[in-house]
This record gives structure tokens, sequence and C-alpha cells, in this order.
DNA sequence: CGTTTGGTTGATGTATGTCAATATTAGTGG
DNA sequence: CCACTAATATTGACATACATCAACCAAACG
């Protein structure tokens, strides 16, 4: 992941962009060496537990996710390439969320203990870690919005938008790609955008109908890159707003 | 604000409950200089602002709010006395959110730069601050939760159990206390809670002929704790649920 | 006092949920 | 590669939680 841009993308605090590229680097030399590769379905932490590490997710796609006790279920956040998770081992010792991973995925993991010495020691890795807080509470503001006031169409333009954004940045995919793999499914998405499984579907027939955009197997296609801006745009934020990857203005002239 | 209490209620590493709550103390005797009296209604953070400063807010209530352009809004946080608020100015330059004061407040304002430069010098701030946004993102998975997985009567239960036992551990409301200021309108609960202004009424009348609890004016009693407990209890995280102050569980022996 | 703001209630509409049946895809073992 | 099975997707009929609209009431407020 190229720290720089994403710093740039965020408005960033005057040089800090450097910071938290360089801290970026430092962890992913201090994480490489202790790397665990799960499979789709297993769980990485379970919810209430005592908790001791740390995870750099290198490849895949995991979820925090509460469950519960009557069977309902949320998939609070969806982490993706290049992101940390479970931070907060550093912090406190319970995770009230389980961690699933929603696909094949692998993850260097790091005592909690060691990566604290390293965040007291070096600036550049405290600023790593609590930039992953910060985005994370960032994503957590706009999502309290889109399950507050968003419609069932405004959600899940949003999230695949969001999806799309944060795999380019991540490098995981190219710049424009239109086409990209979602390891999850309706009932998953509908655990996360908060509806039931049939209304996700019935959703996703409409973006299909209306030429928007597709999800067919695990893969979603934007057709229309303009409506689906439109649809969603009442949920973007300022900043996605002006970010590039986003897009100016729903009547901007660029995309298809 | 005992922060001392705060971290033993939230299961923190160990050693840092007293680094937390020196840090809080020295935080407070840095930023006592300058005190801002803000009343009712007044915005202290404009949407899509630079803005160059952090907040501890000494009294009153203060929110996050997200107004989007056709008119819905979104109250996304509510603070309360002892809250830090913009923390994130310390990273980044752009607000996407408004500020605004909920009831006359008084909040101590700092710098970022100076807070950044105290935040480097003393691991207590830090700590202090970082606390502050670890315990946000708690309080907003668990929102989103709500948001997403929860009807009107559970948020609206679990609002008001919240509210409490934030005001009690803030040192605002004395423990065990049943009826408390909520400085909101329905109008204003109804955006947080991501419900109309009407059917929030008509939860609250619900609530009220129940005997669990009331909103008369701007005040909250609670009639029936248990009640309360038991109607919020499926959102309740494994972690407000040990606490003592949310009682065991929903037939747990106390409360009347 | 009148005016405004916020609260309350009824009638009605709609987005979304639930249930249940069928189709499709993906996995599995032979 | 096929047959069998389980998981997931899709669709229709129906139910409901919640929204909207509109009227009225009550408190706050200048």
């Amino acid at each position: 992941m190229d720290m720089t841009d994403s710093a740039a993308f965020a408005l960033h605090r005057p040089n800090l962009a450097q910071n938290l590229s360089a801290g970026d680097d430092k962890l992913r030399k201090l994480m490489a060496a202790s790397v665990r590769v799960v499979s789709s379905g297993s769980t990485l932490i379970e919810s209430d537990s005592i908790h001791d590490y740390v995870y750099r997710l290198r490849t895949g796609w995991v979820a925090r996710v509460r469950t519960l006790e009557d069977g309902r279920a949320q998939f609070i956040l969806i982490f993706l390439p290049g992101d940390l998770f479970a931070v907060k081992s550093m912090f406190v010792t319970h995770h009230p969320d389980a961690v699933h991973a929603l696909s094949d995925a692998v993850v260097e993991q790091i005592d909690y203990r060691r990566l604290k010495e390293a965040y007291d020691r070096d600036p550049d890795i405290a600023l790593r870690c609590t930039w992953q807080i910060v985005e994370e509470e960032r994503r957590l503001h706009n999502w309290v919005v889109g399950l507050g006031r968003g419609s069932a169409e405004e959600r899940l333009s949003l999230l695949f938008l969001d999806f799309r954004a944060r795999l380019v940045l991540s490098g995981t995919l190219p710049d424009g790609a239109l086409s990209f793999e979602v390891p999850m499914t309706q009932e998953q998405i509908a655990d996360h955008v908060g509806l039931s499984t049939v209304h996700v579907n019935r959703v996703l027939r409409n973006l299909r109908e209306l030429g928007v955009a597709t999800l067919r197997g695990k893969t979603v296609t934007i057709q229309n890159e303009k409506a689906l801006r439109r649809l969603s745009y009442p949920l973007l934020d300022s900043f996605e707003r002006c970010s590039s990857k986003f897009g100016r203005s729903p009547e901007g002239a660029e995309g298809s």
C-alpha cells in the first residue's frame, strides 16, 4: 500500500505523509516474520476473548462481526489488504466482537507487547497505528450515517464504490478498474448493510436492470459509474466527493 | 472524571490505568487555560472546514452531526462532560462533520500543534488522547450494530442506559441516579437513533405506558431499570453486560 | 398575550421484512 | 466427469415496522 497516496487522499497534516509512509514500511518489516495463512470462514479472534495480537492483512478479506444471541448479525467493519486490525489489543485486553476471514487470507501477526514497545520507541510506527484507528473512525462515521439515514439503494451503491476505492488504494486493484471480486455472500452483505438477504437481492436486481452495476457470482462489475456515484451521492462525505477516486460531483463530466 | 474507574470499567491493559489517569490530569492542566463558553445551538466546528483545535468538554452536551444536502441529518456521536473531541485535528486538517452544542457548554480549547507537541513529549498525554479515540470507536461499533440490527425500542432503551452510564462515569451524575437531563429535542434524538420524530414519540409513549422510562420535558426518568435493561439487552456488548454499571444480566437480581 | 417551537396523535403510505417455494451454483465423493 | 448434496440466489405473496402528512395541543418565549 502506498501510504503517501493514502495520506494525500486524506488531507493529512503537513509532514505527516512521509512519516506515515515510513511507519508503514517499518511496520511491514517488523511484522513480516510471523505470517499466518487462514482459510475462508475461520475465526481469527473470538468474540469476548482475551487477545494478545495485532494483525496486518496482507491478502484476502476479513471482517469484524457482532452476533447477537437471537441470531441477528452485524458485520461492523470489513478489512482489506494493507489494513491493520485489532490495533486496540495494545490498549485493551478484551475484544467484544469476533473477527472472521471472509476469504482465504494471509495475515501478519504480532504480540501486542512487541508492537507496543515499537510504538513507544518509534513515532513513525505510532503514527501508522494511530492512523489506522483514525481512518477506521472515519469509515465508521460514514457507515453510521448510511445505516441511520441511507436507503437500501444508497447503502449498496456506497458499498461498491467504497470497496473499489479501497482496493485501488491498497494496490490490489488497478486504478480505473470496473470489475472486482467481493468474497461475500449476499447474506453477509445484508448483515453489513443492515438489510435482509431478500431485500439485498432485490436491490441488486434493480441495479442490474438499471444497467448501473451487477453482482454475478462474487464479481462486482460497475457498468455506469456516473449513475452509481449519483445513487450514493447523498451519503458521500465531503472528502470522498473531492477525491479524484470518486470524481468531483454527481454531475461531474468524467466517467461513463 | 476518574480515569482509573473508567479504565477498570474498560478492562484496560495492566499498568495503563494509572498512566491514563495521569494523562487526564496533565491534559486538564494543559488545557485549563483557554476556556470557552458556548451557547446552546452554536456551531463549534463547521462541516468540511479546516480546523486547528482540539477540545475538552467540561460542561454541557455537544454532538458531531452530519447533514445531507437534502436535509436528512445524523447525529453521529454525542459528547458528554470529560470527553475530548476533534482529537483528529492532530492528524487531519479537514473535518467532514459539524460539531454543535446541544446545550450551553463550557469547553477547553487547544491548538493542535501545542497538543501534538505535548502528545509527542509525554506518553501519558498520548495515551489519554488515544484512549479517547479507542473508546469512541467502541461506541461507534455498538452504534453501528444498533442502527443496523436494532429495533426502535432497542435503540432508545440502549440510548438511555448509555447516557446514564456515561454521565455517572463522568461524575456529572451520582451513581444509581434514576433521573437525568437530556438536552435534546425529540427531533434531535430521532436524528441520532435513525428514526422519524413521530416514531420516536410513539416509542417513548410506549415506554411510558409500560412503566419502563419516561421523557418529560428534557428529563429522562428510569422507572423500571430491569425492564429497560431487558429491552436493550440484545444490543449490549459483552463489556456492558458484565459491568456493574449496567448490571450483570437481564434477569439479574438487583434493580427495581 | 400572540408566536414559535416542540410534542402528541390519527390516518395513511411505503420501504423493507418474513415466509416459502424454486432455481441455480458450488462442493463433494464416487 | 458425473451424480448428489448443500449452499446460495431468486422470485412471489404477504406482513409489518416505520415514515409521511396533517392536524392539534402544550409549553417556552419575547
